[in-house]
DNA sequence: AACTTCTTCAACCGCTTCCAG
DNA sequence: CCTGGAAGCGGTTGAAGAAGT
């Protein structure tokens, strides 16, 4: 035995309000109050078949004077964001602090817009913290007189484990001879969740799409990872994702470069991609060698 | 132009809280 | 204190429009 319903579901009009509804709702607001009573206030609007539940919903996200209905500014952004992250999805708390604002219409649009908002900003705050900790670290490796400069190539990329690519030129910067390079393709991206233990790299990165612009690199450093997504509009190549500590993070090739700049005996090279087309996402890996 | 997929947001559902009796 | 009914609340749904193919 269910919970008994507020209203007699067959009798009363659901969905979208007409003007009609909206106009004879207003009105009688406006002219005799609530009457603190929503359940009973609908059985007082000549013609209006709604719920009461209904009617204050109504009421208390669109009709009601001195509500906001346009884009949601910066600072009220900041503050959602910052309540949010305090006190959790107690949307009527924060509706309190926004005035002109509903519970619902904040929930709307964190659902839809500030959450992803939010996590891009954290995403960066995180990279930031990361690059932090790796300078940091690379301090600390010179100072103990530790650093290895690798000085030769090996490419591996017929490997039989991975599946065969598309022939492509690498000019061979400084930077890369440091490294064994691995060219790995996969079908998705959820390959990459065992990948460093199945293919153990310093770092990865991955290539959608077309062939690229020249992108400026110093060099690249230690253990990461960094998936080299689509191209940008600018000609500029976007690094995505990292997906756990032992990775670094980066959102660009600028910043995979500002994590190693400080790699000694390395100078900044120009890594170019000519005239290639994949059809699938091209991974490299990269093994630092002695 | 036609179709599909994505995004938005008003409205609903049902559980929890409040409060009068 | 207990109970029942209404209000309050947050999660979810689905229609409509926008964007993409």
């Amino acid at each position: 035995m269910g919970r008994a319903p507020c209203c007699d579901k067959a009798n009363v009009k659901r969905g979208p309000w007409s003007p009609e509804e909206d106009s004879k709702l207003k009105s009688y607001i406006q002219q005799y109050g609530t009457g603190g009573n929503w359940i009973a206030l609908p059985s007082k609007i000549v013609g209006l078949k709604r719920c009461g539940k209904s009617c204050r919903l109504r009421w208390l996200n669109y009709l009601r004077p001195n509500l906001k209905h346009g884009s949601f500014s910066e600072e009220e952004d900041n503050i959602i964001c910052s309540l949010y992250v305090n006190i959790g999805s107690r949307w009527s708390v924060i509706a309190a602090q926004l005035p002109g604002r509903t519970d619902n219409d904040i929930k709307n649009y964190w659902n839809t817009k500030l959450k992803k908002k939010l996590q891009t900003k954290q995403k960066k705050d995180q990279q930031s913290q990361t690059r932090r900790a790796f300078r940091l670290n690379q301090e600390i490796k010179r100072e103990n007189g530790n650093l290895v400069l690798p000085n030769e190539v090996i490419n591996i990329s017929q490997t039989p484990n991975y599946l065969q690519t598309e022939h492509y030129s690498f000019p061979n910067p400084s930077f890369i001879q440091n490294y064994n390079l691995k060219e790995i393709e996969f079908s998705d991206n959820h390959q990459l969740q065992g990948i460093n233990s199945q293919y153990p790299c310093d770092i990865y990165f991955q290539q959608d799409q077309l062939s690229y612009d020249p992108s400026t690199i110093n060099n690249i450093n230690s253990a990461g990872l960094a998936y080299v997504n689509h191209q940008q509009t600018d000609g500029s190549t976007k690094i995505d994702s990292g997906a756990n500590s032992t990775f670094i993070e980066s959102s660009n090739w600028g910043d995979i470069s500002s994590l190693v700049s400080d790699y000694e005996g390395c100078h900044q090279q120009t890594m170019i991609q000519e005239d290639v087309t994949f059809d699938e996402s091209m991974f490299y890996g990269m093994i630092q060698t002695q």
